[in-house]
DNA sequence: CGATCTACCTGATGGC
DNA sequence: TGCCATCAGGTAGATC
């Protein structure tokens, strides 16, 4: 589900809502989004600690304790943040429980199960979390300069949308916001990344920082079946402004030819046959 | 090593 | 109405 807007959305009102507030109980219920160390553990480790924040590092939101530890939640496909009073009735799929000593909740629900929540502390991420310290730049919270994104698209030789959805390269795009940025930029998803001219690479830095950041204020895109919402349950608002994502057999806003679709590499994927070269 | 595939799951949708 | 196939925002691990 959520691509770097969307994670960025909910940590920016986590870190409004949550700072400060105590963690009383923690439940774990079904066996998959707790998987690595014991449920235990886990509970043990969050239970009676402050909150303190809310960071993100590419696709993995992480909330900061006044432990020093860090609970990572990666919501991969279909996982949900959720922020409700202990009163009001779980959804169907609710996974995980947090509840404040200050009163309210946080749930995690995911239907597909893929999503991930576990407590490591930063000092040991090598070991704990590998995944952490293997990604890339974060384009929003981390941008280089355009220079060194050229030397990286001229070092590897991949197709531009590999290149901009590989979480060691750039951190937080996926499949949606790859082929909106490629639109943006003029550039067709397989062209290989060592083709560019530098203002093509310019442009495609340049493409990718701006629908990012109109992402984020658009508070995200949400999809037809509205899987992605924010922790209040509500929508996001980019999907309107999508120029290829899902448009296929639409007229492309900036020439006016047909929207393709494609499934490339295992994905669907959506482009401008005549002005994305 | 890179590339390609499959698996992990539930649920929505569309064709017949 | 049901049944079956296909698809979905992600990633890791096996296999070639």
């Amino acid at each position: 589900m959520p691509e770097l807007p969307e994670v960025e959305t909910i940590r920016h009102d986590l870190d409004r809502e949550i700072s400060g507030r105590k963690i009383k109980l923690v439940e774990v219920t079904g066996t998959r989004s707790v998987r690595r160390g014991t449920k235990k553990q886990f509970i043990e480790r969050l239970q009676g600690t402050k909150i303190t924040g809310a960071k993100r590092r590419g696709k993995f939101l992480l909330i900061t304790l006044d432990s020093k530890e860090w609970l990572v939640v990666h919501l991969r496909m279909s996982g949900q943040l959720l922020l409700a009073p202990a009163k009001e009735a779980k959804p169907k799929h609710t996974h995980v429980v947090i509840t404040f000593q200050q009163g309210g909740q946080m749930r995690f629900v995911d239907p597909r199960t893929f999503g991930e929540l576990f407590v490591v502390s930063p000092d040991s991420l090598a070991t704990e979390a590998p995944e952490l310290t293997e990604l890339g730049f974060d384009p929003v919270d981390d941008p280089i300069s355009w220079i060194k994104f050229g030397h990286l698209l001229l070092a590897k030789r991949m197709r531009l949308k590999e290149f901009l959805t590989d979480q060691s390269i750039v951190a937080g795009i996926g499949n949606i916001y790859s082929d909106e940025i490629l639109h943006a930029a003029g550039l067709r998803y397989d062209r290989t990344s060592d083709s560019l001219s530098p203002q093509e690479m310019r442009r495609l830095y340049r493409s990718m920082v701006e629908v990012l950041n109109e992402a984020i204020k658009a508070r995200g895109s949400s999809l037809a079946d509205e899987q992605y919402v924010d922790v209040h349950g509500k929508v996001g608002a980019f999907q309107e402004q999508h120029q290829v994502y899902a448009r296929e057999g639409l007229p492309c806003a900036r020439c006016r030819a047909t929207i393709e679709r494609t499934k490339w590499q295992g994905r669907s994927t959506f482009y401008c046959p005549q002005c994305q070269v």
